[in-house]
DNA sequence: TTGTGTTTTATTGCCTCC
DNA sequence: GGAGGCAATAAAACACAA
């Protein structure tokens, strides 16, 4: 009854009638399209959950090749047992089918997983016996629950970097509000000392920031500058702070100049939440910067003291963007 | 009941290790 | 060269909506 090269792949006790298959002597394409399966049916009947003394068989598919040259297969043996060889063309017919573990069976390997998901021949074959199943069966399952659990731990890395990736997104643009924020502040010292300066009359200009060519405009829209700015708003309000600015502040500081809150609004970078993608911005200042900034805060608070000497004047083009004069930019980009 | 998507079992081919 | 692992894949079993 035994189909021409079918091979019993494996197994141990009863029905072991070939020993465990080699792997690499596994039925190949040709010999597998036509390996069987052994009927749960009828191998249900052999196999008892939580056995645990002898193999009886496989509740899933089993391959069988040929054995003891033919003469005699597990087949040969079934059909004495059942002694209805009619009902044999029945069994082969269904062993076609792929058949799933219980339940029982699944737990068991489950916990056996749990403790080690390597698998040791010596427990490949503890565990076929107690479970019923063929070693080989016992290791495609080792195999495959392996691959699961790869899966899943990609899937779990997968997630933890994108929790990372979303909370540096937010902290970055978080520090981008501030920036903005800082920098609106600038602009309105600006315009305080702007209304100073109109007040005072016109002042000289530092003899180093006399030969700039650089806007007022163009001066604050350096980005580093007007960063820098935001710590320059504590000194310029220490210099101030004799000053009643009562007044300013109801006219200028609060109000929502166009002219500089479009520039703040329309210079920030407004990234959507479905992107992922944002570009930190070179804010970087090197040494020189840190340099040129320092002298210029000192020219500034120098001409804000002279300010407040009736006797010193100065130009409406350099106090109010704090006078960075061109040759001492270096920055290269106005607008981001 | 049937079509469809998902899960599970098993095969195949290649690779590495001893 | 054999044994075992892994990735890719096939195919049966299963779940479930329409």
């Amino acid at each position: 009854m035994m189909a021409p090269g079918m091979l019993y792949s494996g197994g141990s006790g009863a029905f072991n009638f070939n020993g465990v298959l080699n792997q690499k002597q596994r039925v190949m394409s040709s010999s597998s399209s036509s390996s069987s399966t052994i009927a749960k049916e009828h191998l249900g009947s052999l196999f008892v959950p939580g056995c645990s003394s002898s193999y009886l068989g496989s509740s899933s598919m089993v391959s069988f090749g040929r054995v003891n040259g033919g003469k005699r297969s597990f087949f040969d043996s079934f059909d004495q047992e059942e002694n209805e060889a009619d009902e044999v063309g029945e069994y082969y017919h269904q062993a076609e089918k792929k058949r799933r573990l219980t339940d029982n069976q699944v737990q068991f390997l489950e916990k056996s997983f749990g403790e080690e998901n390597k698998l040791e021949p010596e427990r490949k074959v503890q565990l076929a016996k107690e479970l019923g199943l063929q070693p080989r069966q016992i290791a495609i399952w080792f195999q495959n629950r392996r691959a699961r659990w790869k899966t899943k731990q990609l899937e779990k890395e997968f997630e933890a970097l994108r929790n990372q990736y979303d909370n540096l997104k937010s902290d970055y643009n978080n520090l981008l509000k501030e920036k903005e924020n800082l920098r609106a502040e600038v602009f309105q010292l600006t315009d305080k000392l702007l209304l100073k300066e109109r007040k005072n009359g016109q002042l000289s200009l530092p003899d180093f920031q006399k030969h700039s060519d650089a806007s007022p405009k163009e001066t604050m829209a350096d980005p580093i500058s007007r960063v820098k700015m935001s710590n320059v708003s504590a000194r310029v309000l220490t210099l101030q702070q004799q000053e009643d600015l009562s007044s300013a502040k109801s006219d200028v500081l609060d109000s929502e100049s166009p002219h500089y809150t479009d520039g703040v609004h329309s210079s920030f970078i407004e990234q959507g939440d479905s992107s992922y993608v944002f570009e930190p911005e070179p804010s970087n200042l090197s040494q020189d910067d840190e340099e040129k900034f320092d002298k210029t805060m000192l020219s500034t608070a120098n001409l804000l003291a002279k300010a407040e000497d009736d006797d010193y004047r100065v130009t409406s083009s350099n106090v109010s963007y704090f006078g960075f004069p061109v040759e001492d930019q270096g920055f290269g980009f106005w607008s981001y």
